[in-house]
DNA sequence: TTGTATGCGTTATCAA
DNA sequence: TTGATAACGCATACAA
């Protein structure tokens, strides 16, 4: 007589049915697997072939509770969408693809608040390690930081007192740059348009007013925000509030690549002169920077790297291998090209 | 006299430590938590009292334990950076803040072993839920997932034999559909480029051939393909390609609006004019297309519902409401604009 | 090198 | 309505 399995009795190969088919103690399949070398030859082989024939695959739960630890890396973006933060995910992902690590992926979409929760739900997940965004957390969130047992990557930006770990680069020093770049190619009433004023935009901002005031060039009337966020579109609108505001403008740097394409768009369109009449400058450099017409000058950033690095720092760490220093500045990179080319 | 703490005595609260402090049983502090209805209301408020004092947060991994069930909902793209998925993600991200349901994200790399590893990975969580995307899985990822004791749900295209839920649409009628338009606009030697030919690419081009055989149009020798992935500066190459394989060429359907905004700039960069001299079309219809110079036509898709809907069918059924279909189509629109309106 | 006893934090089951 | 007990699957500590 039978009686009625329970799903878990037919479904899931535990170590005990590993242990018993190899005629071996749950213990030895348990460091068979964890640390072969602890385990003889022979009873290795053995082991590998019954976890094979009978699919096992450790529960990550069990082991969770067992040690008090996970191979979970949890992953905290503002944006899902914004291409900056897709190629740092990529980057992620990439070097975590096949190693024991599990990225697990939270969106803030740009809220301290959401920010906050996903922090408290993933450390009590018990996550190996933490990858978050900038400087700019929640008091509350910090503190949860501070005190959190596992290891902890600040990227996208640079600055002092760390949690743990820190890779990014200077929005400040960025977009400064790309100013006196406008400066030096000849113009002299640049303007600013920027989408959705997160702490690393409105550092870019104060970037481009430090290097303008420099160079005797700010005038606050040609600077145009939202609180939108950004797209392409929203560059043609910025734009044309700018020009409708300060008409006299003769440069734009702007906050991001979707807005300075929207830019270039609405400036065509409206019989201006890239580069002659106007220049447009944008941040990031995304490829497409390079082909439009004419292209378009950037600031190119590292996203890739920083995202593998951040990934590769913080898995050394947890092995034990230390990184050379905790912050790395990735820097940055003024990238001109020929619709900032006023004279030639 | 103490002794040393280890980090679980000073760091975690458990339900005991609630229980003690409430003077109930853990038993019953589990039951306040997760079934407050069966806890009288006196001591249902004492023990919340106490959570929050605490600060008492649920270990996910013993509750996965001794339930045989997690939170956690699986979500498998083939690529993080391409905006597509990036407009799914963030519909089902949109969706999962704030509820009980945890997103865990895989990259596939429009790989299906690596797909596969992912899925017995995940499958080794329990979760709750699998999000995946298209049909064309591994055989042996097939089999994982018939047998799989979770819900499932396909996305981004429709086709027969779900696991068990599906949304999306036919990439096969939608690029035909746009390969009409193209063909009612006047063009008659249409061609088509087309990057990383995965599953569905493959799909929009059997579709312009459908339609281009149709219509008489079709002519092998205007299809330029590659596998690499699709970026701006790829459509460009690709049109160039096209064009001095085949110089009559009088409309170019892109396999998406990477491509389409790159063929843009090369044709422009040429001298041709947009839509007099060829026209241009798009797939999946992203924001710039509408705000480019001139504005491009596409075929609109619903990623970001997509996203949302998925997920909503998922935790719907997951709580015991099945849908009134298993497979929803979300359909497509063809946008005409100014880039193939030869006609005026 | 291998095995035994025990505990991780929670919940299902059954009893009170 | 509440509580005691056992079990989830694995790993630590120690013993053999």
């Amino acid at each position: 007589m039978f009686n009625l399995l329970s799903w878990k009795d037919n479904l899931r190969v535990t170590i005990a049915d590993v242990a018993r088919e190899a005629g071996v103690s749950a213990m030895t399949v348990s460091r068979a697997l964890r640390d072969p070398d602890k385990v003889s030859e022979k009873t290795r082989a053995k082991i590998r072939a019954v976890v094979d024939r009978l699919g096992y695959v450790p529960d990550p739960a069990a082991s969770a509770l067992a040690t008090g630890k996970t191979n979970v890396i949890g992953v905290i973006v503002p944006s899902v969408t914004n291409n900056v933060f897709s190629d740092v995910m990529r980057g992620i992902y990439e070097v975590a693809e096949g190693s024991i690590w599990q990225i697990q992926l939270g969106n803030s979409r740009y809220s301290p608040l959401e920010e906050e929760n996903l922090v408290r739900t993933f450390l009590s997940q018990r996550p190996a390690g933490l990858i978050l965004s900038g400087l700019d957390q929640s008091n509350e969130t910090s503190r949860l930081l501070r005190s959190a047992d596992c290891r902890i990557v600040q990227i996208m930006e640079c600055g002092p007192d760390p949690y743990d770990l820190m890779i990014g680069f200077s929005h400040v020093e960025g977009s400064a740059a790309a100013t006196r770049h406008l400066v030096s190619a000849g113009y002299r009433k640049p303007g600013y348009i920027a989408a959705r004023l997160d702490p690393r935009s409105q550092r870019r901002l104060a970037g481009f007013r430090k290097a303008a005031e420099k160079a005797g060039v700010f005038e606050p009337g040609r600077i145009v925000t939202t609180p939108r966020p950004s797209t392409v579109t929203l560059g043609c609108e910025l734009v044309a509030d700018l020009l409708s505001k300060a008409p006299d403008t003769d440069a734009v740097l702007c906050n991001n690549d979707d807005l300075a394409l929207g830019a270039l768009f609405e400036c065509q369109r409206r019989g201006l002169r890239v580069p002659e009449d106007i220049g447009i400058c944008g941040f990031n450099d995304l490829e497409m920077m390079a082909v439009a017409n004419p292209p378009i000058s950037s600031v190119r950033t590292f996203r890739l790297d920083m995202g593998r690095e951040a990934l590769r720092m913080l898995t050394e760490a947890l092995a034990g291998v230390e990184p050379d220093r905790p912050i790395v500045d990735l820097g940055y990179e003024v990238m001109p090209r020929r619709s900032t080319a006023r004279n030639g």
